[in-house]
DNA sequence: TGCATAATAGGACGCTCGTTCTATTTTTAC
DNA sequence: GTAAAAATAGAACGAGCGTCCTATTATGCA
């Protein structure tokens, strides 16, 4: 019982993980949905049948895609942040690389957003696992700005949320406006429109009460 | 020379009319590029072919139904915004205006954002069409932002497009919160969004000089 | 070096797509 | 009412899709 599966580090598994890896690029630009088995091969220098067979389904390959580019994303973006001090500076780390990392894929397209609008409407385990992700990446910003109220780097009366859902917003603006207008201000716009996000957020009243309940 | 035309106004025009009707629903649940022919036609209880001869080719469809969606966003958000008074009023009609028409579109979704997402790395007409559709809605919004500041209900130092930049940022993360990760408050943080944007415009300091030099 | 096993290729399948061609039905005009 | 014209149906096409099946080649272990 102990060793019924010994090591399955063939050298197959090497293809496999460069086969997502092209599979992560045209995901990305032409969307998880547009991810084609035959376009795969031909770009691998491959069979269809070669690639096809180390996923169970084309489904399967999309959602490893998926898991592929949620792991690129958390080293890139929320890892690194860790090493920025609890609360605001941790804060503004987590929006800076992340838009940074928004910026740098402008040739090719964030997964997050682009599945966002390819599943809204689609149920199924691709659109599962991607909620899934996103709502942890939300969380992990709103877990950073309540930190940052706790540290009081932030007044009391800061709804976390709210500030997760206006950041949020400000890099699906930067999103569309850098791949779809190619206007090309869109990213000092994005750190202005968050500079005066925390700006708004730090001169709230905090009211009469400066002892801040629950 | 005149009337080398006659009134081409055939009982044809009418089918013509609701096929377009449905292709819109069809495009606003899944996508421009998920409209297919076969689908279209068994709505409407028609042929391939029958519904295909009303338009040169799919692409002309497409075109053509996102024609009549930016009518129909025209006609539900511009119009009836410009009865409101020149300035902010107008302004704040404009984006109250586009977030119920956006929350109304929950069960569909607005094809100004799909679309975006669909065709930001897709050249071709049906792209050309659509950024200057979205490109028309910004400088509207843009506009209305430079009359306010005329009409002095926001300072002068504002930056309109800054200000654009940052309502279209929170349509669209009410547009994903709603559809894709479907959390209930959205529609309140969009307009919470919007009222800290307007305060966070109006309490700009003017430094100390009040002409703006760059 | 051999042999079991994994990795890949090649082809074929059923399906759906946009498009075209040719009939047939319906509408319009006189 | 009849003839011209428009609208629609029906079938077929070639291409691309995911998937399956069967060889063939390459790999890893004794």
């Amino acid at each position: 019982m102990s060793e019924t599966i010994q090591k399955p580090l063939r050298k197959g598994e090497q293809t496999r993980a460069s086969i997502l890896e092209t599979a992560l690029e045209l995901a990305s630009r032409e969307g998880l949905e547009g991810l084609t088995i035959g376009v795969l091969a031909d770009r691998m220098g491959m069979s269809k049948s070669g690639v096809f067979a180390h996923f169970g389904s084309r489904e399967d390959l999309q959602i490893d895609v998926l898991k592929l580019y949620n792991h690129q994303f958390e080293q890139a973006v929320f890892y690194p942040s860790l090493r920025a001090p609890r609360g605001l500076p941790r804060l503004q780390s987590l929006f800076a690389r992340w838009v940074e990392r928004v910026s740098q894929e402008i040739a090719s397209g964030c997964i997050y957003i682009s599945g966002a609008v390819e599943y809204d409407d689609r149920p199924g385990p691709i659109r599962d696992h991607l909620v899934g992700m996103v709502r942890t990446w939300q969380l992990a910003l709103q877990r950073a700005a309540l930190q940052a109220i706790e540290e009081q780097h932030l007044p009391a009366p800061t709804d976390a949320q709210q500030l997760v859902f206006e950041m949020y917003g400000l890099v699906l603006a930067l999103h569309h406006d850098a791949r779809f207008i190619r206007s090309p201000d869109c990213v000092q716009r994005a750190h202005a429109g968050f500079e005066r996000l925390i700006a708004s957020a730090r001169s709230e009243q905090t009211h009469s009460h400066p002892k801040t309940s629950t």
